[in-house]
DNA sequence: GTACCGTCTGTAGCAACTACAGACTCAAGC
DNA sequence: GCTTGAGTCTGTAGTTGCTACAGACGGTAC
């Protein structure tokens, strides 16, 4: 499988598969004699993960280390599980946070009485107290 | 005014106010004989606005624009406003992908039985198909 | 005078890619 | 056989919004 190929089975784009390469996430495939990269279906495997991974939000470092987990197939998950736990805490505080500014935005919105910016709620909201 | 005063009136570290200036945000105040930046309350104000934009979620660019539309106090504020609800979509958005993300990991979370890692229902979903 | 803090400029780093530049390879069409 | 276009190669620089130095200088308290 060439790179191209690789990235449209994945949707990734081919930068990022040689950046994942490049940062030791992917391992470096065999190479064609023209130099092309060679993958096999163990990249795929691979990529797919990291990408399924990404997907859910988890970082590049958190995706290392489930990555290194799921390779010791006789090791209890408590640690997958701790780390996908951590990843749960992170998204529930940006949510709760986004929420929050979500309120505050929408009543600064709804302050506005469509005049001229002298006197707009908005600004004045903005400006000094 | 210092620019470490300005710094801890406005809640923001001394290197990003001098980054503020640096890329046009904040112009440029007095120099003390000892080339220190010496700051006035116009500069506290427009600060001030900056990291309250910022609090709410607006990016850099955003900031700048609201800041040009500020300064001309006879224009309608239909542009403010244009800009704030186009934020407000945006925050919406990543509210409804985090939401969605979190329900998604929750069953992830919910699937894993605690075992070894090959029975791994986290790795497992990860996994190709 | 001597600590110790604050300030100065300039540069490099973070996450996670993305977008080039300039050279090479390959497959299809004429 | 030759050209054209697409795909690939390496390497570097850009993105957002800061943050963290390094190394030099200024200001103040004891």
């Amino acid at each position: 499988m060439k790179i191209g190929e690789l990235a449209s089975a994945t949707a990734t784009k081919v930068e990022t598969v040689r950046y994942y390469e490049k940062i030791g996430l992917l391992p470096p495939p065999a190479r064609t004699s023209a130099n092309y990269r060679a993958y096999g279906t163990e990249h795929l495997a691979r990529l797919s993960f990291i990408r399924r991974a990404r997907d859910l939000g988890f970082t590049l470092e958190a995706v290392r280390e489930l990555l290194t987990l799921s390779d010791d197939k006789a090791q209890s998950c408590e640690a997958v599980d701790g780390i996908a736990r951590v990843h749960l805490n992170d998204i529930d505080r940006k949510i709760g946070d986004l929420t929050a500014l979500r309120r505050e935005l929408d009543r600064v919105i709804g302050s506005c009485r469509h005049g001229t910016v002298a006197d707009c709620k908005i600004i004045e909201t903005l400006g000094p107290r």
